[in-house]
DNA sequence: TAGCGCCGAGCGAGCGCTCGCTTTTTAAAC
DNA sequence: GTTTAAAAAGCGAGCGCTCGCTCGGCGCTA
């Protein structure tokens, strides 16, 4: 269950990130499979759990170019290559396809941010790493927070309410770590939860808009320096913070096509 | 086609704004009317042009619910009054229903942003215009606002690429404001696109998740108090800067029910 | 040959949209 | 002011189609 090399450093790359949670995938996957092994009519595990994933993926793929409900069972068929019947044999209905998919993204959110550092040193420090941690998993699973985002009007009351909680969950981690950094003196006195509210939306903007980025050449390492240091510059004291990284870099990483 | 009252105020209250647009959004219908008239079989313009008005805001208020995709036609129907075959003398289509509603946003952002000050004082205050007119703007077309953002997939390209030069235009109005800013030595240096880039959310998420700061009792201009000196703070070169407002307000402006 | 997994034509439901008909409005004739 | 016929606007059952989903038969492996 754990990533296995103990609690992740706030200052880690991110391709080091993306190895570490692409690990957790299969598992998350083969778990998914357990769960709903009284409904999925596949037996060999193998199988079922690899085209489960393909599943997923396509789905993601799909609803995330046209939406969820404008695609059709059919155009999924067509996508994973499976014949009509066999997928049912695997997904029961389209609307537990949907509740499968929501429950991976869940479980693995929760088993990255079970990662965050217990014993703070201060509250910058753990206010860079809940940014590091939120848009590096938001990168790797782009697709399922993109999906996420926009569906939410399409699910059921209980899968509505399921995803308004982890988005104000989200909040409080964030919420309490600037309450800490202005009880230790570090940052300026604001509403938290306001501030808070503040710094979601430039977290999600990474996963919502990345076109944006992409044709300006701007990687997640780049837009995560970018935010920690506009960030801080809002929060802190001192507006003469040394910079974010350990390595700065100039804001364009990636050379132009 | 003017608003009537000249240049709008920077430091305008949102109740007045509201009661000017308000003022444009009968204009606005009566010009679609006029523009698809060959397609609309109604002629008494009155009765035409109440009605698609009607027919705009009940799409709005369903599809933001669940989906265009979503709505079907006998939804509107039914919550509108007007049967099955009255509508289709007023929309033509489902597609070009989406095409005027599109339509009357754009023509509506393109009446309030002529209204910006030509000639700016300092980038300070200009920001601050840009930042309160958007705000607001998105406030009183609120539906329009989300609908557009959550919608975009479904459009075809040439809806899509329109929305996506709004989008662009708007961050060219932060952008140039922020280098304007810095060339007066008021703004520290940083990438004004990618700034501006992260401004652009926090204006966005007003709109897309109105729930969370209704919950909370804040209103769009503390809201906008908020997001002013959360931004002032990150830009400005000197950190204590007077407030945002004539007159500051707590942050819950409104009183809990 | 038993059984697991695969296949795709076909089912009823609901979609966007139409069209023959009714109701309401308008305005000229008295 | 009343009558009346043409025009305008409204109506909703029904059309063709696609949707989510099923089920009886098929092939492959053990």
């Amino acid at each position: 269950m754990a990533i296995g090399v103990g609690v992740m450093q706030p200052t880690i790359g991110y391709s080091e990130f993306k190895r570490q949670v692409d690990a957790l995938r299969a598992d998350i996957c083969r778990e998914i499979y357990q769960q709903n092994k009284d409904r999925i009519r596949v037996k060999k595990e193998e199988v079922a759990v690899a085209r489960l994933a393909a599943i997923f993926d396509q789905t993601l793929e799909i609803s995330n170019r046209r939406g969820f409900q404008a695609m059709s069972v059919r155009d999924l068929s067509e996508h994973t290559g499976i014949s009509m019947g066999a997928l049912y044999a695997y997904i029961e209905s389209k609307d537990k396809l949907l509740e499968m998919i929501l429950c991976m993204g869940r479980l693995a959110v929760a088993r990255v941010m079970a990662l965050a550092p217990t014993e703070p040193a201060d509250a910058r420090a753990l206010l860079r790493w809940l940014l590091r941690a939120h848009l590096y998993l938001t990168e790797t699973m782009q697709p399922w927070f993109y999906f996420s985002y926009m569906e939410t009007k399409h699910f059921d009351r209980q899968a509505r309410e399921r995803a308004l909680e982890g988005e104000l969950a989200s909040e409080r981690y964030f919420a309490d770590c600037l309450r800490t950094g202005m009880a230790q003196g570090l940052f300026q006195e604001r509403d938290p939860e306001l501030t808070a509210a503040l710094i979601k939306p430039l977290l999600q903007d990474w996963y919502l808009k990345r076109w944006k980025y992409r044709r300006r050449n701007v990687g997640v390492e780049a837009y995560g320096d970018a935010l920690i240091e506009f960030i801080e510059a809002a929060l802190l004291r001192q507006p003469a913070a040394p910079s974010a990284r350990p390595t700065p870099k100039p804001l364009r990483t990636q050379a132009p096509p």
